[in-house]
DNA sequence: TTATATCGTACCATGATTATACTATATTGT
DNA sequence: ACAATATAGTATAATCATGGTACGATATAA
């Protein structure tokens, strides 16, 4: 599936939360609130924060008034981090745990496979598109830049893809 | 998860197989020919080739010698229509069946959600991605164009994305 | 008519995802 | 010091999608 799993766009709220709320001047914002905030399951939330601080996206304070804050600025944060932070390197297809022109040693089409090097090479571009896109540009949905650039390739400019934002 | 499942896996490598052996001049080749000559269990392979059909991505001939056939030349198949074919929309969050501004009626966040409006555009964009790269951009690893155009944004050259094929 | 091969559907097993619970530890405030 | 709060870590249960199989029906070519 082409989707992210429920952790990881929960991971993105939280974030936008932490980033809503303060930076890094006021006090730290707990697990608890964000999901109750947001409704969303207290002890996931839990886990998910735990990830992130696992993954350095995120610093922790304990006890009484503790609670999580951005190690960095929303703008410095790649959304393939996060996803990273919560399942795991991206991958598109088993094949593209080996890169370059290895062997598959993880199907069975061996080194027949007529796509292998497509898809390893359609993986690098998805991971590098990822890691572009940042958590304002998500908050912004200001995912103008790539877009257009994207769009440009074969002169579609029909696509709007900034609309209602510039 | 940010990845194909394996049965869309299989379908890009069975639809090259097709475009491989016989566009549409020879005769059509069998779900199981394409089973035995990638490793790949036949079953499986006969229910995507049945996916596939439905799309109207290949068309069938029945009885002895029959087969599949691309209905169209490989470079206007464009990766979306394979994916959605197996694996149903391609929807990066549950938040994205709901395109534009209309409230999220499938989480609990409601309308507070501070990143849904940016994970739509981020889904248009990746669906307009995917529809873009083509079975043949796949099977030459063609897939350069967007690539350069991509790295061009902050000017990174140093991706090499379109290495070893010019 | 017989062998081939798709069509359609139904089915099960596995594994990942989702969610919860519990214990331990650290910090703040009284 | 003590209680309340909140994270850290781990373990566990439930749910669901996926991966894979099987079978009867139908259509075609030889």
């Amino acid at each position: 599936m082409i989707s992210l799993t429920r952790k990881a766009d929960y991971a993105l709220v939280a974030l936008a939360a932490l980033a809503d709320t303060a930076n890094d001047a006021g006090r730290p914002v707990s697990a608890s609130t964000v999901a109750q905030t947001y409704t969303l399951p207290r002890a996931q939330m839990m886990n998910i924060f735990k990830d992130l601080q696992r993954a350095g996206l995120v610093r922790s304070s304990r006890g009484a008034q503790g609670g999580y804050r951005l190690t960095e600025s929303p703008d410095k944060i790649g959304l393939l981090r996060v996803i990273e932070a919560i399942e795991g390197p991206v991958r598109l297809a088993v094949c593209c745990e080996d890169e370059g022109d290895e062997p598959c040693t993880s199907c069975s089409v061996i080194d027949r496979c007529p796509v292998t090097a497509g898809t390893r090479r359609l993986n690098e571009l998805m991971n590098e598109f990822l890691s572009r896109i940042t958590l304002r540009d998500l908050m912004e949905s200001n995912i103008d830049v790539p877009l257009e650039t994207l769009g440009a390739v074969r002169g579609a400019d029909h696509l709007h893809l900034s609309k209602e934002r510039t």
